[in-house]
DNA sequence: ATATCTGTATTATATTATATAATACGGTTG
DNA sequence: CAACCGTATTATATAATATAATACAGATAT
């Protein structure tokens, strides 16, 4: 369900919040749903039950999931709040780039026809990088 | 010269690859110039020589600087190498992070408005975001 | 009620990356 | 020759990450 990347620089406890951030925003993981357990997944990813909970810990801080002791971890339903500020993020590290791409020397039409590729890309198969 | 923030989850010796880099690309540092050497600024940042060395070392790798023992380290001439490598992983990196916005739902014209405002703030006052 | 699941918490330990410290060697220059 | 350069090595300290082993309380089905 979840590929993470054990020999990477990035701690597996940022991947699965990340994977999972990206799950629910997508809406593969729906509202209320539950998520699989801390130890179960820990088993079906051979990781510590502690690093998984770690990684439930922080996505309940930011508001994607809400745990219920007894009964389980479930994706939280204020899917719109979470949704716009993914958004608003994103345009930020839009204009960042942007704001490089035009430092460095690159011209609008550039970039313009970068965005077209992207979009032409998501139509035709949707892929994923493993970063 | 360089500002660093010791305290960043960044290395330091990341943190200074990367200033190093954008002196070089952006024309503050220029070809053949030479550069601090390791032990003069580990004094003035007050970090250990081996952080520097590391960076250098890197540097080199990567072809941005040549490092010459007893004379010292020096801008690559090679620039335009340089350049148009960083120009391709900016697109790279662009055409990721578009890919996101239309599979989070953006719009063409939004990414659009974007750009034009990045381009906006680049005219009106060049300044930089310390992350 | 009891076994078994759930989340949560704590303590100890191992591992790795990062950074420092202390030296040392050879080339360059004045 | 003294004072700089880059480079290399070894040891150590620190912090983040991950594992391991428990423990406690709530929920639930048999």
């Amino acid at each position: 369900m979840f590929d993470l990347d054990l020999r990477s620089r990035k701690p597996i406890y940022e991947q699965l919040i990340e994977k999972m951030k990206e799950m629910i925003i997508h809406g593969v993981l729906k509202p209320n749903e539950q998520l699989p357990s801390v130890r179960l997944l820990a088993k079906q990813l051979t990781i510590n039950p502690n690093t998984i909970q770690k990684a439930y810990r922080e996505l309940e801080r930011e508001g994607y999931i809400y745990s219920i002791p007894g009964k389980g971890s479930f994706v939280d339903n204020k899917k719109e709040a979470v949704y716009s500020e993914k958004v608003k993020q994103l345009e930020e590290n839009m204009l960042k780039l942007c704001q490089e791409a035009f430092y460095i020397g690159l011209k609008k039409e550039q970039i313009f026809s970068i965005v077209e590729r992207a979009e032409r890309a998501i139509r035709g198969g949707e892929e994923h990088d493993s970063n």
